[in-house]
DNA sequence: TGGGGTGATATTTTT
DNA sequence: TATCACCCCA
């Protein structure tokens, strides 16, 4: 095995004295080196592989990480082994260690949507119109439990109006998760670092358990992330994390590059090896990505290089709008695809911004490409998905009090917004989840009979699923449920559209089928387990068994993936560097996000951008990005039409639009 | 209760 | 310009 790997790659598997810090740069081969390291554990040093966990931030990457591996040692002798996401790693936490984070069992997970739609109604109780800052509360909240900030915390330290109001939401926000016994995503990493800061013998058992963790995509972390490693290490020196604060692009969501930096500090004896040697482009390639990443501050300085061969030239093609850049690209696309007799799969386009995707989408179909889109709605945001799963939830956690709202008149019961208007003034009175307050007797003295029966009959009908789901097989019990409310039935009679209805209930089965599976892996999950273990998949991303096809994504998603011809479009200011990062003056994170398209290409890579875009409706004029001036000239062969690089009017722009958004803050 | 008209609004996205 | 949330009316 070892002589696949070159010098740098088999030092980093070896080390195992202190703390390791592995950069890798694009392409270096990084998940070899965990991969490679997992087996050497087992193998050559016999650690046992229920001691080993490594961490990743996707699941997808997870899954690649598991399925190497065993390819390495077999399937038996990595039985036990702990490949997760960050999450799933902190559900394991917050399952064993229940009542000590102040959970029920059953518990449920709020998804994104599910806590937007709880902190709305908070907002509405505490400040009546929530107007549109809901959102806004929501990232605040979230960012305060990525860099580990207490609401107490948030309160004292909060500045102004937006954050002070913030800070009140985020206090009963949490105190509303801890009645409907639920968590949201963040609080997955945020209670097991709070249970094993007061908790010292349970952070040692963690510690007995975990015995050796690897880190993957370590620049992604966010502060409490890096506490919880932090944690488990200890003073022991069973660590390597592998990183790249080059392909950092996800500040913007919590994540702290400065961790890098700060391994140094709380590990004094850390170890960096860095991997330089590149084995997926071609020498332009790299020579312009090394370049343009030049341009930002390093810690620690790296240069990427390739025994591939120079390659060809990097094309720059100007078009006169948006709707020529299309054409363009998928002309050439065609045209090369057919020269060099490749795959439509050899090809990837790379852009800013979702909405970019639609023009190159119409294109494509026009001239009957196969193309696979990345991104896009996930399966859970799916109506009938939210239904079922409320359903599930409700039937694993009857507290669940979002879960009870969504499905109480979904099929009909006659239960509308009055009764469950009253029903919640009641419960919050009393302090109650909605569930419990259905079978108090003082209900009946805020609504009428009538309703009251069949509130009762609802809570009853949930409790004999719950009972039967645990009594019984959990996917049979899902499955008497949906035909005991007939949600099929449901369906057909809400959508106006046959086919539509049956879609809908395709995805249904869908998830069952999920469900089956999971459970046959498992076959001791409860009900709650499972459908736990559902919220953390993006089941989108995984039955995609990309044929032979385009790929269309945003820079974002293409981290991780690489293709032999990469076309990289909309090359512009103010929208790569995106306008409000040109504003917010957070430019460095975006040629971070320009590098990541650079390198992802393997032989060829062309830039494309417009001389002219709509943009709300109104043409305007666009100037090439600064990015493209930071690219070696000699590897770069321009096409199309001509363009006067107005600088002054690029500086004046720039100048403009922070002069005015400085006033804006002075005002404010 | 649902659909159509109206007005605000406009990154990146994983778990 | 396109979308989406929201409101009002049938």
């Amino acid at each position: 095995m070892s002589d696949q790997m070159n010098p740098a790659q088999r030092a980093a598997v070896r080390y195992l004295d202190t703390p390791l810090l592995v950069l890798a740069g694009a392409g270096s081969g990084k998940t070899r080196v965990i991969t490679q390291k997992i087996a050497y554990l087992i193998e050559q040093c016999s650690v046992e592989p229920q001691h080993i966990a490594a961490v990743t931030f996707t699941n997808k990457a997870a899954r690649e990480m598991k399925a190497r591996v065993g390819k390495l040692l077999g399937k038996d002798k990595m039985k036990g082994l702990r490949v997760s996401t960050f999450h799933t790693m902190g559900l394991n936490i917050v399952r064993k260690e229940l009542k000590c984070v102040g959970l029920k069992s059953g518990f449920s997970i709020y998804d994104s949507a599910d806590s937007l739609a709880l902190i709305k109604e908070l907002m509405k109780k505490t400040f009546g119109d929530p107007g549109n800052q809901v959102e806004q509360v929501q990232y605040s909240i979230s960012r305060w439990k990525n860099a580990f900030v207490l609401p107490e915390q948030a309160a004292q330290e909060a500045h102004d109006a937006h954050s002070t109001a913030a800070a009140q939401i985020y206090a009963t926000y949490n105190h509303h998760l801890k009645t409907y016994n639920a968590v949201d995503f963040d609080d997955l990493i945020m209670l097991p670092v709070i249970l094993f800061r007061e908790n010292p013998d349970k952070l040692a058992a963690w510690r007995e358990r975990i015995r050796y963790l690897l880190v993957d995509e370590y620049q992604d972390t966010n502060t409490t992330q890096y506490e919880l490693v932090k944690q488990l290490v200890g003073v022991r020196n069973c660590l390597t994390v592998v990183g790249d604060d080059d392909q950092s692009i996800y500040s913007w969501r919590g994540a702290n590059p400065e961790n890098l930096a700060l391994l140094k500090q709380d590990f004094p004896n850390l170890r960096v090896i860095k991997l330089e040697q590149n084995y997926r482009s071609t020498g332009r390639i790299l020579r312009a990505a090394n370049a343009l990443i030049s341009n930002n501050p390093h810690v620690f300085e790296k240069r990427l290089w390739s025994e591939l061969g120079n390659g060809d030239p990097l094309r720059v093609i100007r078009c006169k709008d948006e709707e020529q850049e299309a054409e363009q690209v998928v002309h050439e696309l065609m045209h090369h695809r057919f020269r060099h007799g490749n795959k439509f799969k050899d090809y990837a386009i790379l852009y800013r911004g979702n909405h970019q995707s639609r023009l190159f989408e119409r294109m494509l179909r026009q001239n009957n490409i196969p193309y696979y889109l990345s991104g896009g709605t996930s399966f859970f945001a799916y109506t009938e998905i939210k239904d079922v799963m409320a359903y599930l939830r409700m039937v694993a956690n009857p507290d669940d009090d979002n879960a009870f709202v969504r499905i109480i008149n979904t099929p009909r019961r006659e239960l509308g917004p009055g009764t469950v208007e009253k029903l919640a003034g009641y419960a919050h009175m009393r302090g109650n989840s909605l569930f419990t307050s259905c079978f108090e007797i003082g209900l009946q003295q805020h609504l009428n009979q009538r309703a009251c029966e069949k509130l009762n009959e609802f809570a009853n009908w949930i409790v004999s699923m719950a009972h039967k789901a645990e009594e019984e097989h959990p996917i049979e019990a899902v499955k008497s449920l949906l035909l005991n409310i007939d949600y099929e039935r449901w369906l057909l009679d809400t959508c106006k559209d046959e086919v539509i209805a049956n879609r809908k209930m395709d995805n249904v089965k869908e998830l069952i089928t999920w469900l089956e599976r999971m459970h046959k892996n498992d076959p001791s999950a409860s009900l709650s387990d499972l459908v736990n273990k559902l919220t953390l998949i993006d089941m989108l991303k995984d039955d995609d068994e990309v044929g032979d096809q385009v790929s269309l994504m945003t820079l974002h998603a293409a981290k991780g993936l690489e293709f032999p011809h990469v076309f990289l479009v909309g090359m512009e200011e103010e929208l790569l560097p995106h306008r409000s990062s040109i504003e917010e003056e957070t430019i460095e994170e975006e040629r971070r996000l320009a590098y990541v398209g650079i390198t992802r290409a393997q032989r060829s890579l062309t830039i494309t951008m417009a001389v002219t875009r709509k943009r709300y409706g109104e043409k305007i004029d666009c100037q090439p990005s600064r990015f493209l001036d930071e690219l070696p000239k000699d590897d770069l062969e321009w096409a199309g039409q001509n363009v006067v690089v107005d600088e002054a009017k690029r500086q004046e722009n720039g100048r403009s639009q922070l002069a005015m958004l400085r006033g804006l803050l002075s005002e404010g």
